[in-house]
DNA sequence: ATCAATGCTGACATTTTTTGACAGTATGAC
DNA sequence: GTCATACTGTCAAAAAATGTCAGCATTGAT
């Protein structure tokens, strides 16, 4: 058998077991050595399972690493489908090709009829319109949201000055043409707003800003007097 | 990348096409050699999944494949986030809670950590900005729509004149600031697109139209010379 | 009938990965 | 402490994966 089918068997093996059950016993199952089995439990691990493995006990699957079966409304699965395709036509390539596979994802969960309707909803998003170029990579900012690590840049103004600046970038937000990152301003001392296009450069840094993104948000969100009740 | 992470790669990527994907497509965007694919595809179907090769074609997977999808990515999760959050900004107050629910159910099937990251995505849509009043009630075309069911209208043209017109939903797009229904319009004998903001009154019919809706679509597709490819 | 696009197979040298064996360390329960 | 277990490092042998090349087969279009 090879490796990749193995590890299929293994996950399937693990889902199966509610208890922990030891390595030793794994890889009995499995007809490989110990050894071996701690790699695969590895492997498997850095796909993104979560196998929590203790001394003196063996190892148990955690729910999360696969998608469970899901039931949606008629109005749900259209409303999904239609923010996905607004995704899929205004955001930039990664984005929209995360919406496009978790669509995929959810249909092979869904009951089949139910899943058909995903890919014939009547909902159409009219095509992006004109938006002035970004050329930084948007990932790399949502990336750093998610981590709440601080982003080096370089920005252009209103009137075109160039700053270099390092900012704690807090969210990202759509407008209809342009986006802006909301952002601790470390040169200003104070929250600013930064259009994407107008950045030139940015670099993720691996230093962690130092107050939780949430609260640092609430405190803008206050600022700016913004709702807090949006979805 | 291991071989492993691949072949769930090719999984994934093989749902998200619906039509045929040629091997050379699927190749190159796995990075690897054609005859390489040729084998992965071969493993995944000695595994069990059900894809289809034809000459001419390309693959496709039927669903129903035992091993179901792995949990979503951070990415997919934020598309997910966003797209819901353009329909509750930007939708009618229906679809927006449809939306809310939708996600709300996401969450409960999720584990802990990757459903509060829905909620705590840092994307964010800017409000609504201003639209034509909408004076109907878009259910009543999204049921329609699903159903196949003609409508009855009374419609105001670009010069103001008002005419009854019984018509055959087929879509309905959403611009930036404008909502359009796209029908085959029985009183013109052709394709017609209604603006919602200029449709005064509307009547649901229990009266199926006598073509598929999809086949409809279609054809109204190759007149317009709309791409089909969108998601 | 021909052609282009595509699926599919075999062979083989090269590279990469996997594997088991052994020797350790670490951790928590008792 | 002892025990059961999780984990890690190293290394050489074995196995698998990979790309290239060379072909055949099937389908649909022209």
């Amino acid at each position: 058998m090879s490796r990749a089918a193995r590890l299929l068997d293994l996950m399937q093996i693990l889902r199966r077991h509610r208890r922990p059950v030891s390595g030793a016993t794994l890889a009995t199952e499995l007809g490989i050595s110990l050894r071996t089995l701690y790699r695969d439990i590895a492997t498997l691990q850095a796909e993104g399972a979560d196998i929590e493995g203790e001394p003196g006990l063996g190892y148990v699957l955690r729910p999360g690493f696969l998608l469970p079966p899901l039931m949606l409304s008629a109005d749900e699965i259209e409303a999904l489908a239609l923010g996905s395709r607004w995704v899929a036509e205004r955001s930039d390539d990664r984005l929209a090709m995360a919406a496009r596979n978790a669509l995929a994802k959810l249909s092979a969960v869904l009951p089949r009829d139910v899943a058909d309707s995903l890919d014939q909803s009547g909902l159409m998003m009219a095509a992006r319109p004109d938006t002035p170029d970004v050329r930084i990579d948007l990932a790399v900012v949502r990336q750093a949201i998610r981590a709440e690590h601080k982003l080096d840049i370089a920005y252009a103004d209103q009137a075109g000055v160039v700053t270099d600046r390092t900012i704690w970038p807090l969210a990202l937000a759509f407008f209809d043409h342009v986006r802006v990152i909301v952002a601790w301003c470390e040169l200003r001392g104070g929250f600013r707003h930064f259009r994407a296009d107008r950045i030139s450069r940015i670099v993720a840094t691996s230093k962690r800003y130092p107050q939780r993104r949430l609260s640092l948000l609430a405190e803008w969100r206050r600022q700016e007097g913004i709702d807090e009740n949006r979805l």
